[in-house]
RNA sequence: GGUCGCGUAGCUCAGCUGGUUAGAGCGCUGGUCUCACAUACCAGAGGUCCGGGGUUCGAGUCCCUGCGCGACCACCA
């Protein structure tokens, strides 16, 4: 990039070119590098604006999903860096346990081998070098997206420090009693070989049949119970059948035995309130090995609990399995299992129905494999004492979830809170660390630093060989990739509590909620104020986009085609406030139009701008005296204003005054949308269409006034540069840099938000201004209508015609007049004002017998006599209102019972529409001639 | 089964505490190569605000109900 001042855009913008040449340039000048002691919480003078990535797992590729969810963040960011705030951002990735680990495992599949062959410490050396060699490619990518992360600060779930802080989180856990290690039925995935916590094990609504099979009652020849099961195979671990205690129908047989079918052991059959009578037959067949309920109902009456699925979900041939899995279905698959065992239940007539049934299966969350509930040993965090003060932060308002209803899930989970199983059987990942004595086999003991010899006895010692649970390093994210657990980190203690987290709703619970809790519990503060859920990308069939169903987009693709600024534009001016974005992967095109059109756009005006100032230098606007402004001088700088203040309405606040979100400020903010399409309207449909078109005809005449809409043009210019530049940072940065004036260094990455200029003058002034700008809105109106006419008349846009224009009032009159120039330069009609013309329709008649002569009447904008009656219906439709409104107040009921602040509104209210009633009396008393 | 949400233009969606003529983008129709831009410009068409009832001077907005759809949670075998 050169800073050289050049007449000469290209006609066309290369995106391709110019975006990673800029990237280089901002991160040549380290723009997205944080400095921690310029953060007002160590004496700095900024207020620190932190957003923690959610980091993707270490092998992934960038997905749209990634693309909007990083989009959004950058916005942020950028947005908070030129407001002045020392903005972090800080990017990392997840070392994803399971997910990588199945990468490697198909891997080392392919060599026709199992990861048990490699033996652990080969797999694990052999995952971190695929890590080491193709990982963190995503973090590539983004900078492709325009990411404007700290790259200095890149962190890794599985890095030393970051593993100190999970050894650390998990000692202080352990010790204050909050890991503890249970055995019960937990989701076991038997194609990953590993238990999964309750999030990872997906319900999925299934299709399957319910089965109803008789148990003969033990020594009452036929005598039997039915029983209905949706899983006929676990039934080898039956140890029980239960009824409801208060079941006439089975009361009798409580306490009697029946005989469990192909096994032929007899089995109790007990009374729990667990059954429900009005279930099947009201007989449910208790196997605590295999259901978590049966468990809970086994426990409740010690009943043995055999174990006959083994790991890989066959059926068992260990020492529970024995007597009880007939040889023939040993090492069976549990699914071929089932059809054998109903084909012999058949056989020997003991089958007694089959019904279809539908019912949720949980399957694993990774692999899609059917989950196995299966009795184990594992590690259990207790959430309650965790659970308590994050819902206490969302309901104190010092986190806010937006969208608001996000809010419900939220607690709801919190405060069905369950124990989250945190031990996985897999290798990849963060060693358990807790040690087990062999030598004195004391109790086993935690520690944050490896452990060589049992402290009681100095013994040889072994650790877990179970990992952790990804999310148990996942999070500690806000806290570790500060550098927690050292609290005198700087950077803790300067970005810590980070601000802002974005991501989608899927992973409420995975992560969000368990953030605010290792927040809370670890650092007494929670982790931001704000979370920010955005929806999903989806095809026009509103699916998913996945690699299964083809339907994907690569952003890089899109990069590639139309920039990244048009990947960016497109999705953050289609992202609804938690609503998902469409878009069509077989038409690219049409997809990503919007932003790309815009770019295009906004190149356009930079052209024209550059065309015509030249390598001359422009005055400062603060130079320029303010009678040397035109109408559309004023009414340009007008907008902007009016454009910066909407804008930053529908970003902000960027955080809460106070400790806690207040009522007013909890639901504004974040409007992502709004803010996009408040630019670009400035942009393009008053910067482009219309101020643009006013300086045409005075850059073509020397003199003050040409110098007086340069200035304007580039100030304005450059205020739209900056409001834009979160969303579409590289064409907005490749723009500035040619602006008249520029530095060299100076980057738009890092120049300021723009500020209203009316808020640098008092409140009169900006009432004075008020007025030129408003008399630009009638110039424009009259453009507008002659244009209408023009069009419903079907005159040629070479057909020059003469147009009489008759005003409402006097100024309007003098206004219309004044500009008739410009009126005619874009409309191509004459226009001469007079004082009696024709009315509205009168005008058209003439203009029907010879189109030479248009003579339009301008009230504001249309034929007066249209708009007196316009005017009319309006005051009788307000007057209806008024009467209503009055009545109301009237009424002694709804003054004295209802909330004085709404009464107070409806005064206000009637206040304001008399006012207005006076005024429309006035006009419609000057515009009808009564 | 529980909880929450949604149904507004052909499509995707805005419409805050009820109040003038219900908006935007895309798409569509007609007209223009006007010296920054046809990836553009100008003009326009298009809505019984899901159905029914109620509250109100006034309902897209509040309440009830019916229909349709979705999300999250859940141990009904």
């Amino acid at each position: 990039m050169s800073t050289e001042l050049s007449s000469e855009l290209s006609p066309q913008y290369d995106a391709a070119a110019t975006e990673p040449a800029i990237y280089a340039r901002w991160l040549e000048h380290g723009v997205f590098t944080a400095h921690a002691e310029r953060s007002a919480r160590v004496g700095g003078d900024r207020p620190p604006f932190t957003i923690v990535i959610p980091p993707p797992n270490v092998t992934a590729v960038l997905h749209m999903g990634h693309g909007l969810n990083n989009s959004v963040q950058d916005v942020l960011i950028r947005w908070r860096r030129m407001a002045g705030d020392e903005a972090l951002w800080v990017p990392g990735t997840d070392h994803a346990g399971i997910a990588t680990q199945n990468v490697v495992e198909r891997q080392v599949a392919e060599e026709g081998l199992t990861r048990f062959d490699l033996g652990r410490e080969a797999f694990v050396a052999r995952t971190e070098q695929f890590v080491e060699t193709t990982g963190g490619a995503i973090l590539k990518q983004l900078e492709a997206i325009g990411a404007s992360c700290d790259w200095s600060r890149t962190a890794y779930t599985l890095s030393p420090e970051l593993s100190r802080a999970v050894r650390t989180a998990f000692v202080r856990l352990f010790e204050d009693g909050l890991i503890y290690r249970g055995h019960r039925v937990i989701h076991w995935c038997p194609r990953c070989l590993t238990s999964l916590s309750d999030e990872e094990a997906e319900f999925e609504e299934t299709t399957g049949a319910l089965y109803h099979i008789a148990y003969p009652v033990a020594g009452e020849p036929g005598r039997e119970v039915v029983v209905a099961t949706t899983r006929p195979e676990t039934m080898l671990g039956d140890v029980a059948v239960a009824v409801h205690p208060a079941d006439e129908r089975y009361r009798d047989l409580v306490g009697r035995r029946v005989v469990l079918p192909i096994v032929g052991i007899e089995i109790p059959v007990i009374a729990d309130e667990y059954t429900d009578p009005a279930f099947g037959t009201g007989v449910v067949k208790i196997t605590p090995a295999h259901d978590a309920n049966d468990f809970e109902v086994g426990a409740r009456h010690a009943l043995p609990m055999p174990v006959v699925i083994d790991a890989r979900g066959d059926m068992g041939e260990g020492p529970d399995a024995a007597g009880r899995v007939p040889p023939e279905l040993a090492g069976v698959d549990r699914f071929t299992a089932r059809d054998r065992i109903v084909a012999m239940l058949r056989e020997r007539g003991a089958l007694r129905d089959v019904a279809p049934h539908q019912h949720a299966v949980r399957h694993c969350y990774r692999c899609d494999t059917v989950v196995e509930p299966r009795l184990s040993d594992q590690w259990f965090v207790k959430m309650a004492p965790l659970a308590r003060p994050a819902l206490e932060a969302v309901r104190e308002r010092r986190i806010r979830i937006v969208p608001e209803r996000w809010e419900a899930v939220y607690v709801n989970w919190l405060e069905n809170i369950r124990d989250w199983n945190i031990s996985r059987q897999l290798w990849w990942g963060h060693r358990v660390p807790v040690w087990y004595c062999e030598a004195c086999g004391g109790a086993a003991f935690a520690s944050v630093d490896d452990v060589d010899d049992c402290p009681r006895c100095g013994g040889p010692v072994r650790q877990d060989s179970d990992v952790l649970d990804t999310w148990f390093s996942s999070w500690l994210w806000p806290l570790s990739t500060l550098g927690w657990p050292d609290e005198r980190a700087i950077d803790l203690r300067a970005f810590y509590p980070t601000d802002v987290l974005v991501t989608a709703p899927e992973i409420l619970f995975f992560w969000v909620a368990r953030m605010i809790m290792a927040g809370l519990y670890f650092a007494r503060r929670e982790p931001f104020h704000t979370v920010y859920l955005h929806g999903t990308v989806r095809d026009m069939q509103h699916r998913k986009m996945s690699k299964s169903l083809g339907n994907g987009i690569d952003p890089l693709d899109v990069v590639a085609r139309y920039g990244a600024d048009a990947l960016r534009w497109t999705v953050i001016a289609g992202l609804g406030l938690g609503t998902d974005v469409m878009l069509d992967p077989a038409n690219l095109e049409q997809s990503f139009a919007p932003g790309r059109n815009f770019i295009t756009k906004l190149w356009n005006i930079g052209r024209y701008l550059l065309s015509n100032i030249g390598a001359e230098s422009v005055r400062p606007l603060r130079d320029i005296p303010p009678a040397a402004l035109t109408r559309a001088d004023e009414w340009i700088l007008h907008r902007l204003d009016a454009a910066i203040e909407e804008c930053d309405a529908a970003l902000g606040p960027a955080r809460p005054t106070g400790a806690a979100w207040s009522e007013s400020e909890l639901r504004r903010g974040m409007r992502l949308d709004d803010y996009a399409e408040t630019a670009r309207r400035f942009v393009w449909n008053e910067l482009a269409d219309w101020y643009v078109e006013t300086t045409k005809p005075r850059m073509s005449a020397d003199g003050e006034d040409r110098d007086v809409a340069r200035a304007v043009l580039v100030h304005v210019f450059d205020g739209a540069l900056r409001l834009l530049h979160p969303i579409v940072p590289f064409v907005t940065e490749t723009l500035w840099q040619r602006l008249p004036g520029r530095a060299e260094g100076e980057l738009l990455a890092r120049a300021s938000w723009p500020v209203r200029r009316a808020s640098e003058g008092g409140a009169a002034e900006r009432g004075e201004r008020a007025g030129p700008a408003e008399a630009f809105e009638h110039v424009r109106d009259a453009i507008v209508a002659i244009r209408r006419i023009r069009s419903e008349y079907n005159i040629a846009p070479g057909q020059r015609v003469e147009g009489a224009i008759r005003a409402s009032t006097p100024r309007v009159a003098a206004i219309v007049r004044e500009e008739a120039p410009l009126i005619e330069r874009l409309t191509r009609t004459a226009v001469e004002v007079v004082d009696r013309s024709p009315a509205g329709p009168v005008a058209h008649e003439i203009l029907e017998r010879d189109r030479s002569e248009l003579y339009l009447v301008l009230a504001g904008a249309v034929d007066v006599e249209r708009e007196c009656e316009r005017q009319r219906r309006e005051l009788s439709e307000l007057e209806r209102q008024l009467e209503g409104l009055a009545k109301r107040l009237a009424n002694e009921q709804f003054t004295s019972r209802a909330k004085p602040e709404v009464v107070e509104a409806e005064r206000r209210k009637h206040r304001d529409w008399s006012a207005r009633r006076e005024q429309l009396v006035q006009k419609v008393r000057a515009l009808c001639g009564d």
